[in-house]
DNA sequence: TTGTATCTTTGATCTAAATCAAATTAGTTC
DNA sequence: GAACTAATTTGATTTAGATCAAAGATACAA
């Protein structure tokens, strides 16, 4: 109960699942896989595919870090995060689409194996304990979308940023001292805010002695406290 | 584009996928799911299952109109609308996972099957085509609420209310002129603001000829003019 | 009918958070 | 190093939309 609750309410949207299809696949479908795959690094803010283009491949998050978002004409909306071992696009992969409805970009260097989307579907179409599999992480996907959703919606500045910071710390970073990646832009824009915004709550976080920020670092220090800001809004 | 556009910046979130998955179904298959699988009809405004509770089924919309929402401690927010023929509760289906993370709920008298969970995840792994016909599904779920979350996120209160009754038209009803099955408070809840803000809103695109009521029906009359509203926030 | 309760509309006020504006700080380039 | 640009912080102002409050509608039971 508890859990559902923390899941509901959580802004970050990172899908925890460890990747472990690839055991699913025959030997077989595993080569064929391997020649219908390619591994691409990328580098710190590089946009790895672009919102409106042509469906080519699903990925594979190897390392780094990177974000699924909506282009609007003003802002961007960000859909999810992606920590490593993550697959990438499979909400494209519904009947008639061929082009992408979000972009894909790297907040740091990441490297990503891209498989061919021929070959992905193929795969989805012959074994069934993948196809399943695939359906159980894009249903694992839509709950922390949905969390984030709720999240967004429904809590004010304060909450969504005690609830980003606690998300990067036990989901992205898990552990309570962490490097800052994010610029603050990227900050205000994942908590659905201004930059203004974020600032002075950071500041009011800090001198309330919730957080601690030195040298692109940051430091959770009363994980409890930020709890309940992000619980009651 | 212009369809990439319109999905994605869509408040209404509904599946509009018609079911055919059954007949991937082999007839061993087919005949196995009845005898797992019960019809029941539910009145207006019951609600259907219950977040938090164990996830027992499956469940195919037959007739009616239905709503999944996250209860939240104050306000509820809508994550879809379900025409028929849909298939619900397909996120719930990852991994480990036993209880709902959202409730279900009738906006009109509805019929449903309810497939027991257990047999419709034996189909799942044991049948690759109708397992990547439940990702395609899964997939374009994922889209609708995506463009819901961007619509709540991103547009004001008039954008999002003109951008619900175009949905409702063009994607629940299939016309332009058609019972209002909602309430005020229903109403508001989906474009995720205060009842008095629809009537305010009401009013003016009545005062401005874009809509008409009368006795329980709406009647949109300039769609472009509602459009244009939708689009620009 | 009348009374009671619920729903809807309209107006007045309030507030969270955006925007605007200016000052500080950090990072780069020359 | 200085000079310049970009990022961040802090304060002042504005605003969209919520809340509060009251008046009409609508529905329904006795």
């Amino acid at each position: 109960m508890t859990d559902t609750n923390s899941v509901v309410r959580n802004s970050c949207s990172i899908g925890t699942n460890q990747l472990d299809c690839l055991e699913l696949l025959t030997a077989d479908e595993y080569a064929y896989l391997q020649s219908k795959m390619v591994d691409v690094a990328y580098q710190k803010g590089e946009v790895i595919c672009k919102q409106g283009s042509f469906i080519s491949h699903v990925m594979v998050l190897r390392e780094g870090l990177v974000k699924t978002y909506i282009e609007g004409m003003g802002d961007n909306l960000v859909l999810q995060i992606f920590t490593p071992v993550n697959v990438i696009g499979l909400s494209n992969l519904y009947e008639g689409n061929t082009v992408l409805h979000h972009s894909t970009q790297a907040y740091i260097d990441s490297k990503l194996s891209l498989i061919e989307i021929g070959a992905f579907k193929h795969l989805l179409r012959s074994n069934a304990p993948f196809a399943a599999k695939m359906v159980a992480l894009l249903a694992e996907y839509s709950l922390t979308i949905n969390g984030r959703f709720f999240c967004l919606t429904q809590k004010q500045t304060y909450g969504r940023l005690a609830d980003l910071l606690l998300c990067l710390s036990s989901r992205v970073y898990k552990n309570y001292h962490f490097p800052l990646h994010l610029s603050r832009k990227e900050i205000a824009e994942l908590a659905g805010m201004s930059i203004e915004s974020i600032a002075r709550i950071i500041s009011k976080f800090k001198s309330d002695g919730l957080i601690e920020i030195s040298c692109d670092q940051i430091k959770i220090l009363d994980p409890e406290k930020l709890e309940m800001i992000s619980r009651n809004g």
